[in-house]
RNA sequence: GGGCGCGUAGCUCAGAGGUAGAGCAGCGGACUUUUAAUCCGUUGGUCCUGGGUUCGACUCCCAGCGCGCUCACCA
């Protein structure tokens, strides 16, 4: 791989070495700049009374060379500075380098007075030269950029070097993530590090990875969600807890997919899912207004407004609304099964899945999700999907659940923690039956858990918010490879 | 996993059963305010891999690999 060389990488190998047999170095240990292009372009008006010379690095990234002057621009983490390098200016040994070693790609150190072109661009007309790093492999072409989508994962740092737009988006999410911690801080929230790696594997309805302690000769599953452990810290007296970090699920990949994705848990006690909803509403119009400055998102043919209250629908009124065949139907989750399936069947919707709220579920997928636009919370999810949360007081086939939709997709999903020891062991056991009849996504019993609620959870309400899909909607962006830097390949 | 599509120079892309093409990048030359700089000249290829058909395959066929879209899965 690395010594698939053609003509051009070798040529600038030599170019490395002849720089070695003149006395210089081609990767410098350190340069120290004065000012970021950014830092230039703010103060630019005194810079230039004052010609106070400056020092600015980056990536040369385009050149064009006019027999003894030069004019290229550099590129630097705050965006491109244009540097303008002649014969008369710059110092004659600095010129020499220049001419007979820089290419497009090399990273390089430049000193000199700020000024204005002719053409009315901000310039720094360079008094020394310097190459700081060789790059010896070449860039995509300036025109078209790199598109090829598989190279740009896979090379990402050739990426974010041609495509602006990409780093843009990194900046955006990065930024969402540090509203967000803020804003949970400045509520009293305490971020915590809950395991990644677990015994038991729980919080979540998903196939885990699977990997292996040698000196304790165990098998550990990667999290699937931090939600048992963060509960625990719940029963602890740990009153307001987060944490964001990353999940792994062995699953299928998808514009909407990534094995490994980033997720906010937080658990707040003494509150039910409705105040966990406000919350909710509050953390996704603060952090869109803190990142973008506005309330109001596109995504793709959809504009999506965060800025008034967020509509609510309970589930079966949602189904109602988007699939009004379903509404004429009328299904409920104490219908039994074989109602159900009839009841699907009379939309001409065969299935082979094995409990009402799975059927009423896929239904839901298929006809109401992508039709959410939103911001809107969906509430009162079926208790039989829902082994984590408290049950409705009034309504033993639902629970108090939420789960905030936006632009097609589900953003966020809070509840009511259950904290009854005995129902929840309970619900333990018929999950182990589910899984025990082939069901292998169901959760796994998990005796500490129910120990610790044996102590006493305080009521709670709990959150998760998918981050990455929350990076989509705040980027514009329509697969989740868009927003995680280095999402799963398969190995070249 | 199924279906559809793609894979040609460093990048972006044409092409076609009979010598492999363009633009940009690169290389050589001219040019001291250019910015897709311009002008002259020029190098560069495992046409994804392996089989097959054929006098001849980059092209057609089969299989594989990788990628994309989509369906399934992901409540």
């Amino acid at each position: 791989m690395l010594r698939d060389h053609n003509e051009i990488i070798r040529n600038r190998y030599a170019k490395a070495d002849a720089m070695r047999a003149e006395g210089l170095n081609p990767y410098v240990n350190a340069w120290q700049p004065t000012h970021a292009s950014s830092d230039i372009r703010a103060n630019a008006e005194a810079l230039i009374a004052d010609k106070t010379p400056v020092r600015v690095a980056g990536r040369i990234m385009t050149v064009r060379h006019m027999g003894k002057a030069s004019f290229f621009h550099l590129q630097d983490g705050a965006g491109r500075i244009q540097i303008y390098i002649k014969r008369d200016v710059t110092r004659a040994a600095d010129y020499e380098v220049f001419k007979k070693f820089a290419d497009m790609g090399d990273i390089a150190g430049v000193c000199g007075e700020v000024f204005v072109t002719k053409t009315g661009e901000l310039t720094v007309l360079a008094q020394t030269f310097e190459i700081l790093t060789k790059s010896v492999r070449p860039l995509p072409e300036k025109w078209h950029g790199l598109t090829d989508v598989e190279t740009r994962f896979r090379q990402r740092y050739v990426d974010l070097i041609v495509n602006p737009a990409v780093r843009e988006k990194f900046v955006i999410r990065s930024r969402m993530i540090s509203a967000i911690r803020t804003m949970l801080e400045s509520r009293g929230y305490l971020e915590v590090e809950t395991p990644m790696m677990h015994p038991i594997c729980g919080g979540a309805a998903a196939r885990p990875f699977v990997t292996h302690h040698n000196a304790l000769d165990i098998d550990l599953y990667l999290r699937i969600a931090p939600e048992l452990y963060l509960k625990r810290l719940t029963v602890g007296g740990m009153e307001k807890t987060f944490e964001i970090n990353r999940n792994f699920r062995n699953e299928g990949l998808s514009a909407r997919h990534n094995p490994e994705f980033t997720m906010l848990e937080l658990y707040t006690a003494y509150w039910d899912y409705r105040s966990t909803m406000e919350l909710t509403e509050d953390l996704v119009r603060h952090t869109t207004r803190e990142v973008l400055g506005r309330t109001e998102l596109t995504f793709g043919p959809r504009r999506i407004d965060v800025g008034p209250p967020f509509e609510r629908l309970t589930y079966l009124e949602a189904l109602a609304r988007y699939y009004p065949a379903a509404a004429a139907v009328g299904f409920s989750w104490s219908d039994p099964l074989e109602v159900t399936r009839s009841k699907a069947a009379s939309l001409g919707y065969k299935t082979e899945t094995a409990t009402t709220h799975g059927i009423i579920s896929e239904l839901f997928e298929h006809h109401v999700e992508p039709q959410l636009t939103g911001p809107v919370f969906i509430t009162e999810f079926p208790k039989a999907s829902s082994p984590l949360a408290k049950s409705k007081p009034d309504d033993p086939f639902v629970a108090e659940r939420f789960e905030l939709y936006m632009g097609g997709m589900e953003i966020a999903n809070g509840y009511s923690e259950l904290n009854d020891p005995r129902e929840q062991y309970e619900r333990f056991l018929e999950q182990m039956a589910a899984r025990s009849s082939g069901d292998d996504e169901a959760h796994q019993m998990d005796e500490d858990y129910v120990r610790a609620l044996e102590c006493g959870m305080a009521p709670a309400s709990g959150l998760g918010v998918g981050i990455d899909r929350l990076a989509m909607l705040l980027t514009d962006s329509h697969s989740i490879r868009e927003v995680i830097l280095f999402p799963l390949m398969k190995p070249e």
